[in-house]
DNA sequence: AGCGTATTTAATAGGTTTATTAAAATTGGC
DNA sequence: GCCAATTTTAATAAACCTATTAAATACGCT
């Protein structure tokens, strides 16, 4: 079940939104025993120390961001149609979690042990390096078969998270920017999601 | 000339390469003061208050980035030929600004009244909203006469800055991931180069 | 040389932050 | 219903940060 107690999982909750929105530095915990409903102590009594607590969100979270989309080709789907699938897939699980882009960027590009210990999962973990092999494969196949053109793989990756998640870093600015209201916004990503799907498929195309 | 001071100037380049390497919380003026080789009393004196300075620095940079891609279409080129050679400037000013789109991004996403200035800024200021107007048309243009297929404007520039700034927001990871050389890098980086021209090339194509 | 202004410093007030400690409250087993 | 372990709190130490003040130093001008 579950191995946090009642308080101590509150602390958690109430840690995630606010590290997610405003950062590692500007949460203290005096915000988060706040927010959780109890005193400052406790937060320490449970976690020992704020860097600690970050930890745990922190992993969690970014592991999750990259196995979404490496996640296993949907069964009796074309490369093509699948990727699709895949592509949308991951634009909505970030469009779930707007704040996550934020976090990942800034602590992994302001704390360099942060990234260290970031790569050394990413390198070692079985799950992640076989996620890509298996990707990487599946292109591989495609390109040699002559249904999609030749690619980098590494580079048809970076296509993909970079287009989906630039739409949730400047939509912040793009609301007060563009002034949306709640629907506009919406219309917003449904188009940013169509146009993902049809940068890549165009530039996959042979 | 130049209207500042020796030291005012030595704190502005201490404060600037603080502020872009670790965001405005996580430097302090003591280490400002520390970097440009002065008292930290200097530093208010100068610029009363910490906010103060980092405006100062924060505008000016963001908006030569902003500038810089909607820089007149250089002349006696097609569109497309003029496009490739704007997005060829416009990677290269971010790669010789890497810390750029960091601090952009943490403080126009952390920060609610900076993001409102800015984009007040942006909106009228008529600098950038010619620019912005005449690239529009050009694209217009273009879709009018069959050259390019259609797009919606901000669609083509959200997909440049995307493939852009994420090559360089995604690089020190990258580097430990991959465990890049100096060598390996700039080869990366021209790689990156590449495939950012080529995707909004076949992106555009009818 | 000497006066007045601009620059620079040391010292410090006042605030916030993380982390610890010791005591108080709560819970569960018997 | 009491004891012991766990959970929670109040209080506070220690560090650090911004901003200010008043004093010291350097500088330009006559």
């Amino acid at each position: 079940m579950n191995r946090y107690s009642a308080k101590e999982e509150l602390i958690l909750q109430a840690a995630e939104a606010l590290f997610l929105t405003k950062g590692y530095t500007n949460t203290s915990t005096t915000e988060i025993a706040q927010k959780a409903g109890c005193n400052q102590a406790l937060v320490h009594y449970y976690f020992r120390t704020k860097e600690n607590l970050f930890q745990q969100i922190f992993i969690k979270k970014v592991m999750s961001l990259f196995a979404e989309f490496m996640k296993t080709r949907p069964a009796g789907m074309d490369f093509t149609e699948s990727l699709r699938e895949r592509m949308g897939m991951y634009f909505d699980f970030i469009e779930a979690n707007k704040q996550l882009p934020f976090m990942v960027i800034n602590e992994l590009a302001a704390n360099l042990e942060r990234r260290q210990a970031f790569c050394e999962e990413l390198r070692t973990n079985p799950i992640y390096t076989q996620l890509y092999r298996q990707f990487d494969d599946e292109v591989q196949r495609e390109i040699q078969a002559g249904r999609i053109c030749p690619i980098d793989t590494t580079d048809l990756y970076m296509d993909i998270i970079s287009l989906t998640i630039c739409t949730f870093i400047t939509l912040p600015t793009y609301r007060v920017l563009l002034q949306f209201d709640n629907e506009a916004e919406k219309q917003y990503i449904r188009r940013r999601k169509e146009e993902l799907i049809t940068t890549i498929q165009k530039r996959l195309r042979p």
